[in-house]
Formats: C-alpha cells, sequence, structure tokens
DNA sequence: CCAGCAACAGGACAAATGCTCTAAGGTGAT
DNA sequence: ATCACCTTAGAGCATTTGTCCTGTTGCTGG
C-alpha cells in the first residue's frame, strides 16, 4: 500500500509541526516534507514533487496563492490544498483561479485536513461549503488595480500626499480614486473603505 | 508513570486537533480534554482541573488572558500556558499579570511546546526569550484609558462626531485626545496611531 | 470606427482633522 | 496642602480630506 505523499507549508512552527504530526497518525498519509514559505516549498518541489501540497495563505517571502499559481505551472501534476484562517470570497476566488483545488479553513475540525487531502487526491474538489456559499453570492471586487494600490496605502497610514509621492501622481488624482472607491464601497472614509475592502479579501 | 495532563484551549478547530495530536506523541504527556473557548475551558475543568492549561489569547466570549486570570483564582494548582501568534509586549506584560506562568509563541519549532509544558509542571517559569528582552526594553504604554477607547474607535473608521457621540463627549475633546495620543506615539494621523497601538498590544 | 472605461489631472468648495492654547474640576500621592 | 495627572471643554487656525466638476489620453470589444 502507497501512501499519499503531502508536502506542508506554513510559517507558524508550531502550528507546522502540529499538522504535520496529525497527518502522520493517518495510516494512509505521510508527510513527505515541510517548509515555513513558499520559496522553500519550491526548492523542496523540485527535488521530489509530492502527490498533494497543502499550504497556509499569509506567509513571508511568497503566498500561499502566488505559490499554488507557480506550481500548477511547473507541476501539474501536485494538487493543491490552501488551508487558512481566512474566508474571504476574494481569496477563494484568487486560490481556485491559482489552480488550488482545495480550500479549507483552520476553524473546521481536524478530522476535515486528512478527509480534504484523500478526496483531492482523488481528483476531487474540495472547498468550505459555507465558504462557497457565500462566493456565490458575493459582490465582486468593483475596484480597479489603481484604487487597491491607493487604498493600500491609505489603510496603512500614508497621506494623499505621501501616497502621491510614492507613485508619482497628483495630489488631487489620488484623492479622486480614494473618494471614488470610498463611494463604490458605501462607506464614509478611506479607514472604513480599507477595512471592508480588506475584510473582504480585495487587498 | 503519571502523565502530565493538559487541557487545550483555542478556537481553530484544525489548530487544536493538530496539538492535540502533537502533544499525545509525548510519551509523558496526555491531553485531557479540549475547548474552543474560555467559558467551556471553565466547564470542563470544574469537573477536573487538569495540571497544565494550555491556552490561546484571542478568542471569542473569553479571551485567554481572561481565561488565565479566572483559573488563577479559582484553580491555582493549575499552570497556565500561553500559546499566541503575537509577540506583543503588552500582551505578554498582561499575561504574567493574570498569573500564567508560560508565553509561548507559534512561530516557535513545535519541539518546545511539550519542552515549556514539562517545564512549567516542574514550576519553572517559561517565556520566549527574544519577546522577553523586547519586553524589558520596550517603552510601557503611553496611553490613558480615555485615550485608548478614542483611538480604538477612531481606529475602526469612526469619525470625530460618530466617537463623541457614542461616548457623550463633545467633539472637540474627542480631537483633543486624539490630537495627544498622535504626538504620544510620534506619528501623524489617527489611522497610524490606532495601528501602532495595536502593534504593540496596547489596545 | 466608436462607445465605454481606466488612468490621469486640476480647480473649487465644504467638511473633517490636527494643533495649540486656555481653563476648570477631580483624584491620588508626598 | 501642594503637585502631578486625568478628564473635560471650548476657541481659533492651518492642513488634510472628501466631493463634484471638467477634461485628455489610450486601450478594448463590438
Amino acid at each position: 500500500m502507497t501512501k499519499i505523499e503531502v508536502l506542508l507549508v506554513e510559517d507558524q512552527g508550531m502550528v507546522l509541526g502540529a499538522l504535520a504530526a496529525l497527518l502522520n497518525t493517518e495510516p494512509d498519509i505521510t508527510v513527505a516534507g515541510t517548509a515555513s514559505n513558499g520559496r522553500a516549498a519550491l526548492d523542496l518541489m523540485t527535488k521530489k514533487p509530492p502527490q498533494v501540497l497543502v499550504t497556509d495563505i499569509e506567509m513571508p517571502q511568497m503566498t500561499g496563492l502566488e505559490l499554488a499559481a507557480v506550481v500548477k505551472e511547473r507541476f501539474p501534476k501536485t494538487r493543491v490544498v490552501i488551508l487558512t484562517t481566512f474566508a474571504r470570497p476574494g481569496y477563494l476566488r484568487r486560490a481556485l483561479d491559482a489552480g488550488a483545488q482545495g480550500y479549507l479553513l483552520k476553524d473546521r475540525p481536524a478530522a476535515e485536513l486528512a478527509e480534504a487531502i484523500r478526496r483531492v487526491h482523488r481528483g476531487l474538489r474540495v472547498v468550505d461549503p459555507d465558504l462557497a456559499a457565500e462566493a456565490w453570492t458575493a459582490d465582486p471586487d468593483p475596484l480597479t488595480d489603481r484604487e487597491r494600490q491607493i487604498l493600500q496605502r491609505a489603510g496603512d497610514g500614508m497621506s494623499t500626499a505621501d501616497v502621491a509621492r510614492e507613485l508619482s501622481l497628483s495630489e488631487g488624482t489620488v484623492r479622486n480614486y480614494l473618494s471614488e472607491s470610498i463611494a463604490k464601497l458605501g462607506v464614509s472614509n478611506r479607514i472604513e473603505a480599507a477595512r471592508l475592502a480588506r475584510s473582504k479579501g480585495w487587498l
């Protein structure tokens, strides 16, 4: 009997080790490797691509979404499961676009992880049902690239002038974009706009 | 040989299950119970208090810091280890004030958890060394209660008028507090002030 | 080819925000 | 009882932010 080989990617050492221990208690799954960021994961994969890659999203160096995109390109046989804290429709959409077969929340019971890996290994898709339903009805990202860039910086506390300087725009233009973003999101200032956009996974 | 009995508290099901699996691989430790929030943990403890309680901080219903305080009061024999993502001096200080014997970051290698539990069980303290050093030199929270309240709301996007209404203050007063907070934190607007304060664990 | 849209810019105006100052009452410590 | 500090308030002023316009350019789908 051959076990399913899994590569785990997660930046929090404690969680990484714990997930590995969890998966190793499954008779049909083996943790073939672990990495704490996207780059390290890719290095490991060039030596021996695993059958399933389980990755977090928010990590230093390279996010799980970027990693998924590269894996789809260079290791098309490896299935990707995204394992994250964030129930954001925007993330889910980006994950599926990046070629992930699974999207699973850390909120769910531990047993679902092994089950998801088995299903994905069999060629099925696994998406958190609540989140899928939400994503179905969810409004798509109304922001343009420029609006996102500017909102991001404004949400980090940069002033209009700072943003204008960094992006080589006039202050008036920056204010226009912010005003437009605020209107599109139906809120009343840049702070709320940035918070809302982040919570939806648009930034 | 009697094993160390541990109660695990963590709101993310996947992480909770994984940590349990991890600890159960240790010959001298047994997971006597798990809970996904502070209330549930207290219910379990009234039946049979464990020797060591390992808890996350940010959880719904009751935070790990509040839980630690109650445990110190009602179950003084149980040692408490805080296990969290956040390397914030403010949290560490509050944890120690609340009677926790250990403060450990999820960033650290998985092996440190079991080791920390053993040390704490033997009556020693365990604090992440980097964080301890930082906490030692770290500037204390310069904000007053009022300033914190107001900065919190402003950081959530509420306007000066909204805050004034909610706290039954005049707008001028609210602006005074914000101005004072901004000056104390050495930043240039309310957004940066709220971000900085949050990152230090002051909000 | 043209309509539609994103990107960019600037002006004018209103509203919100931030700064500085003054001033009062309360509390806790020395 | 004096000092230090928090809370509250208001006024005046400069700056920043947000809104509403008009307008140009360039790209893309039909």
